[in-house]
DNA sequence: CGATGTCATGACACCGATGTCATGACATCG
DNA sequence: CGATGTCATGACATCGGTGTCATGACATCG
């Protein structure tokens, strides 16, 4: 691969005006710049970063861990695949930087994560983001100081600046939406109590009832470990089984995520419950794939993963240039509820009257 | 960020022996050694990879094209995630090699790809994977001739070497496994004909019922967008209605891919069709998430995206040692089937005698 | 005991780009 | 017309490692 002095010698200048044309800095004579500028291109010449970055001591390079490309063959393959929206955010937020982002897989084993920050390090990136799979505290290993650090979708207890999902409040929405449609029996079918969903999901969940006025039934919250390997499904049909026998037995089924209301639908059907007539549906996630392709589709609320990432960049960025609030609360971002086919609106007269109304304002 | 110099002046040795501690090559005294690595530790040393780099003139990175990590977010969410799965496999090949594998999206936009190559060449790359969403013709911008490149999930025009799934031989053992389970109308719902997918798995599909000695029903085989945005839904259950009303409908639906698997579903259940027992359903992929929760899990036919990511991987490691067999054929990559509930098996006798043949056996 | 070999270490150049400073050719100004 | 300023360009040092060669201290051998 050619360098400037090979550019330089061909175009009969110094390596050092090659340089200014390259980086447009000094001034160059017009004949100059396009001698260099055709010498160049004969050559095929690229700029070797490694260079360039010995002298700059920038790298350009910014850091991502994240356990989202090699974690997907587990056995449970549990929630839809968040992390990979949020590196997607990421990437969308920090395009416009110009920094080169530099993607490192945990392959799904967290005790590669020191090596994975070395090998970091030793290409000098200038900020590292850490994305996890699930929301969840976690532990870093301690960073040099100069090297800023943001966690997605997890946090520690050394405040850390980090961006995570608001499940509370998302959940507390999907309900009150469901409320609003008149649904009064509510079960809330919750994800294992040790992951930070499992609680903070329940919390929003009770908070919409308490709002409504509406009476707290425990016997409608159950935690289900649906993914787990074998039982997993027989858990989730015995809870819903039961549900259903109750004296007063819920109009929808609120599930911990998307994917649990996937396994929901078929164990309605084949308990011959048809959904969304007899008995509704929701999820958690809009993990699109599943939401939008099941039949009836899927009522759920948006996790905006993208946006935890966005925000991830953006908070990174803004620990490099320095300019910031030093807040070192995490970010909680929230997301919209997506209405579909799988949930019924119990008052439709309600509807009608909100869409007579709307038609009489214009 | 500290360098040998800092660690060297404080050790009180020269940088060439940091720098021999440091690579373990050179003979260094066992005191100089202790004292070289303390100093490391005090100084939470981590080398610099550009100078490394600039002297070694090889970078030790992989640059990654792909599209895995944007195109989630596409109306249309086609296929599951193939190109992730591949990037996996690509990174679980590599990792032994020591090469630090370097990620960068199209971020659905194929015009960034020349930029992309760029950024690459200028971390001086030593070797290049270009990762397709589905199997496809590509045809990328010329490298230099010292960069090699390998293709995954695609393949060009140019003889550039590729590693591609093997769609009809696939198609073809799921078929022979329907037929084996003595199902003799078969229908196949086929992905668009523009994807290689839909030309090379039909063709599996004939290839299996002419070994089988089954007439092809034109009737049987259709071509249907299914992910197309508002009507997709209709055209699907369109065509399997058709079907069904043949005077010999089918016994097994084959679908494109596990996603429209996941919708035929919903549209036998409105139907009022039951599956397994009144009709079987196929799919293609083994997308985990969707043929494990479904309800029957689904039989599908594993394409094993790892796998082609590992071999790209492997590939791309003998072109760069050098060690190639200069073959320029591209590697077809197959996979198993997954036998699940959503088929039965129209002669259980046949299952009994296997079993009481395994068992007498013993 | 002198010649030779091995070991531990350091001096120095070099990889490719770029910041600093210098230089020569002109243009402008008092 | 000489002083000063601007423009286009080049010489040289430097970033942080590492390859090459040199050097001094010992050990070994004929």
């Amino acid at each position: 691969m050619s360098t400037i002095y090979d550019v330089a010698h061909r175009a009969g200048v110094s390596p050092k005006t090659v340089s200014r044309v390259l980086n447009g800095d000094g001034p160059v004579g017009e004949k100059t710049r396009e001698a260099v500028e055709a010498a160049m291109r004969e050559l095929g010449y690229v700029r070797s970063n490694a260079a360039r970055m010995m002298r700059a001591q920038k790298s350009g390079i910014i850091g991502l861990i994240t356990g989202a490309i090699s974690t997907r063959n587990q056995p449970s393959t549990q929630q839809g695949l968040p992390d990979l929206y949020i590196v997607q955010g990421i990437q969308r937020a920090l395009e416009s930087s110009g920094m080169t982002v530099m993607i490192a897989d945990t392959a799904g084993r967290n005790d590669r994560v020191p090596h994975l920050i070395d090998t970091f390090l030793s290409h000098r990136v200038e900020g590292l983001i850490y994305v996890a799979e699930y929301h969840q505290e976690v532990n870093l290993p301690q960073l040099p100081d100069d090297t800023p650090l943001v966690l997605a979708n997890c946090y520690d207890s050394r405040g850390t600046p980090s961006v995570v999902p608001d499940d509370r409040r998302l959940q507390a929405d999907l309900v009150r939406r469901l409320i609003a449609s008149g649904h009064r029996r509510i079960a809330y079918l919750s994800l294992r109590p040790d992951m930070a969903a499992g609680r903070l999901r329940p919390q929003g969940y009770r908070d919409a009832l308490a709002e409504a006025g509406l009476p707290f039934d425990p016997a409608l919250l159950v935690h289900v470990d649906f993914d787990q390997p074998e039982i997993g499904p027989q858990l989730l049909w015995d809870t819903i089984d039961r549900m259903l026998r109750l004296p007063e037995p819920p109009s929808v089924l609120c599930c911990g995520n998307d994917q649990m209301a996937m396994m929901v639908y078929g164990i309605l059907r084949s308990m011959g419950r048809r959904v969304p007539d007899e008995i509704g549906v929701a999820g958690f996630d809009n993990y699109r794939a599943i939401a939008e392709t099941l039949f009836p589709p899927l009522t759920t609320v948006e996790l905006p993963y993208n946006a935890i990432g966005a925000r991830a960049g953006e908070r990174l960025m803004h620990l490099i240039s320095g300019e910031g609030r030093d807040d070192h609360s995490p970010v909680l971002v929230a997301g919209p509820v997506h209405w579909r086919a799988s949930v019924i609106e119990l008052r439709p007269e309600n509807v009608v009257t909100f869409r007579t109304l709307r038609e009489e304002s214009k």
